[in-house]
This record gives C-alpha cells, structure tokens and sequence, in this order.
DNA sequence: CTATATTGTTAGATTATTCTAACAAAATAA
DNA sequence: TTATTTTGTTAGAATAATCTAACAATATAG
C-alpha cells in the first residue's frame, strides 16, 4: 500500500513536538541541553533521553552521551516545516477567522500536526503568501529556510529614537492581552519619550499618548528603527 | 492544575475514532458486531473487543460479552459532537477555502480531533450555522442532536418525476469525480426519463442533457420528489 | 583541587494500543 | 440435529511513550 511508505517516513505528534522544541530552544550555537528540553516540554529527563536515542536513529538529532543536542540538517528542515505550519494557522486564523492574536497559539499547537500539504498550501494562497505570522515571527518557506531579520529590542533604544514595532518575542498570551489594553499593535510607530536609569522602564508615545512601559515589557518589543 | 480535570474528561484521538465507527456503523437497531467494527477500523478483533471493555468502563458502550455493542447516551452524544466537527470541517473546506467536495474528507478526519469549541463555533458563525455539510449530510447541533430528513434514493423514482438531488450517500473521492464529470452536484434538479428493467440503471435528463446512470450511483443519490 | 550541586544516564516498571495464537460461542448448512 | 463456518473472547507478547529510583558524569563553589 502507497499509505504505507507515507507512514514509514512520517513522525509521530510525540517526535515532532520533540523537533519543534529542539529547534526553538536552539541559541546561537544550535545547542540544547537534555534539562533543558525536559523543562520546557514538561517531560523527565530518562524520557527525553531515550526519545534523543531515537532521532539519533532517525538521523534528526546528533546525540552523544553527555554531549549538547543538536538537531541535524534533517531535523532542522522538519522543524522548521512544522513552524511554518504553526505560524500559517495562526495567520490564518488572525486574518481570516477573525480571532484576536491572544487566542491563536493554543489552536495553532493542534493543527500544525495535520498532513495534509493541500490544507497548508491553501491557507498560504489565501494568505497572500505571508512572510511573517501575526506577532512579527518569519514564517519559513516549503523547504524549512527562514529569512531571519535583524531586528532592534526596544529596551536598546534611545529618547528621541522613533520606531516601528514589528514583532513580538514569546507571544503568551497574558503578555498579548497586556498589550491589547493599551492598543499596542504591529506596525505601531512609536517614539521613546525617556528611560529611567535604574529599572530600566521606559515612556513611550504613540497615538497622540503616553504610556510608562516597564524594562520587561521593552525586551519583548521587537522595532525597526526609522 | 486545571488541565487535569479536562483530560481526565477527554477522549483519546483512538477512542474518538472507536465511538465514530461505532455511530456510523449502527443500523436502525443502533447495533453493531465486534467483526463488522473491526473491519471497517481495520484493527483486529481482539483489540476492539478490548477497546470495548474500556469503553464500557467510561459508560459510552453497553457491553455484554458476545452481545451486539451499542453506544451508550453518553457515548452517542460523543460520536455526534466528533461528526459534527467533521462535518462542520467539511463545510468550511469548500465554502470558505474552495476546495472541492471529492477533497474535503481525508483533512476533516485529522481536524475533527482538534480541542478546541472556539474554533468550530467560529466556522459555524462564518458558514450561518450550516445544517448540512457539502454532500448533504446533516450536521448535528452542539447538543448532538440529529435533524433526520427522509430522502428518497433516486433509484426509487419513477419515469417522469422531477427530483432535486439533496445529499450523496457514502462519499467517497472515486464517486464524487464521478459525479464531477456529469456536472451533478447537490441543489440539481433532474427528471427521471426511463428505467431499465434487468439492471436498474436510469436515464435521467438535466441541465438540457440525458445521462444513464447505473443502478449503483442511483441508489446513492438522495433526493426529495418535487 | 576537592566537595557539592547540577545534569544526564541506566534500569526497570507502567499505560495505551496494537498484535497473534488458541479457544469458545453462535449462526448456518447439511 | 449434528457439522461447519463465522464471530467473539482470552491469554500473552510487542511497541511507543511515559514514569521513578539509583547511579554517573560534569560543572560549580569553596
């Protein structure tokens, strides 16, 4: 049977939300250690160490005992292909079903694990072919490449400096909620006002107002200066 | 922590799947063999025996040993909230994405396992709560309950009448290109011109063209007598 | 540079879902 | 009504993904 070869070559929901953690927790180096993977997907350390023998085996992990993780060429295109998936939804469902930014991740956790290559290519036309999903993220294209964006924090802007806010970092959905209250979008200009020396808070203006917005909040902004 | 208490009350995907065959397989009798489900699963029949054993533990199954199984209240009102996601998919695949009837099957079977009510009352709202889905299927309401229609099959019709064509029985792909090909689709309006007494197939007239149909096709066309 | 803390591994058990082989009940045919 | 076929069950094993307990290596702090 054809289903057979596809199933063959396919991961399970488990793998791919193991790749998809791999990759995001990756820094500069591409390194991610074992704790730190059990941490953030809430499963044991022995657990995660045995499903790390198994990518190993799949070839989409280099694991050595001891040693960081690392995800390989392959697991890094499977990665990335279930991250466009995930950022695709949650565009989808901002600019075609209405929802409010706050609301997409959870449902865009789900449906990232669909196969179907019709459905996602569909939402992509619909789309317009989107480079980035509704908190500023680079959507990747179909062979998992990013076009990665150097993009300004923020908090390393100075008074007087006018910018445009073009991404989110770590879209929870309280912080999103948070910045709903004071009408804070992307695509906002907004121009640094003042910045307190010793927390690090900044005031800011944008729409004809101003707002204090504290040093936590101005590392999650992500501009473009003008 | 509160997700606890929503898995507890979750069905797994596999259940889910179980409690589908179950509803679609059950008769007027709503009654169903552990051999009939296993095929129609493709999942050997000890594994069904045993699924049914768990199931019964949750009270969506009557299970008696080598009685017919049937859904429980509880457990049909399951069975009609996943088909009713299923359907609700379906609809939202053509009305909303463009996608054509013949396609729509093998996405809704991965997006009906999807958590989250939000999501299906969005595409409920975006459709006007829809009462049927693209092949005419009625889609339950959020209660679970059905709105039964008593179709006529076509291959019960007579020379002469006229009949709107309301729903396809059993879609499968290979059946509705089929369809494709003869511009038939839900809402057409046809005229039954003659019958063929050894083979039942029909001569029907629509859209100012004559088609013979076999028997097969006839009786999987449902329509209301006009 | 040892002592301690952190991180990672191994071993063995558990749960969910599946299977095969062997057996038992029910239905059907002779 | 007995024989045969079909259907259904039990028992026992396999795989995937998870856990705890115990141990080992690495990193950190005196």
């Amino acid at each position: 049977m054809i289903s057979c070869r596809i199933f063959i070559l396919m991961n399970s929901l488990t793998e791919e939300n193991y790749l998809k953690a791999l990759f995001n927790l990756a820094g500069e180096k591409g390194e991610v250690g074992v704790n730190d993977l059990s941490r953030h997907l809430d499963i044991k350390m022995p657990t995660v160490t045995s499903m790390m023998k198994k990518l190993a085996e799949k070839k989409l992990v280099h694991y050595e005992t001891y040693k960081p993780l690392r995800l390989t060429e392959k697991g890094r295109k499977e990665a990335a292909l279930i991250i466009r998936k995930h950022r695709l939804t949650e565009m989808y469902l901002v600019q075609k079903m209405g929802f409010g930014w706050e609301d997409v991740h959870e449902i865009a956790e789900q449906i990232e694990h669909i196969h179907s290559p019709a459905f996602f290519d569909k939402m992509d036309e619909l789309l317009g072919y989107p480079k980035a999903d509704p908190h500023g993220a680079p959507i990747p294209d179909k062979n998992g490449k990013f076009a990665w964006i150097a993009y300004d924090r923020l908090c390393d802007c100075h008074p007087g400096d006018t910018v445009r806010l073009l991404a989110v970092v770590h879209s929870a959905s309280d912080f999103l909620k948070f910045l709903n209250q004071r009408h804070i979008h992307l695509g906002l200009r907004i121009k640094v006002h003042s910045v307190e020396p010793f927390d690090g808070s900044m005031v800011v203006a944008y729409d004809n107002r101003h707002e204090t917005l504290s040093r936590m909040v101005c590392e999650r902004l992500l501009v473009e200066k003008q």
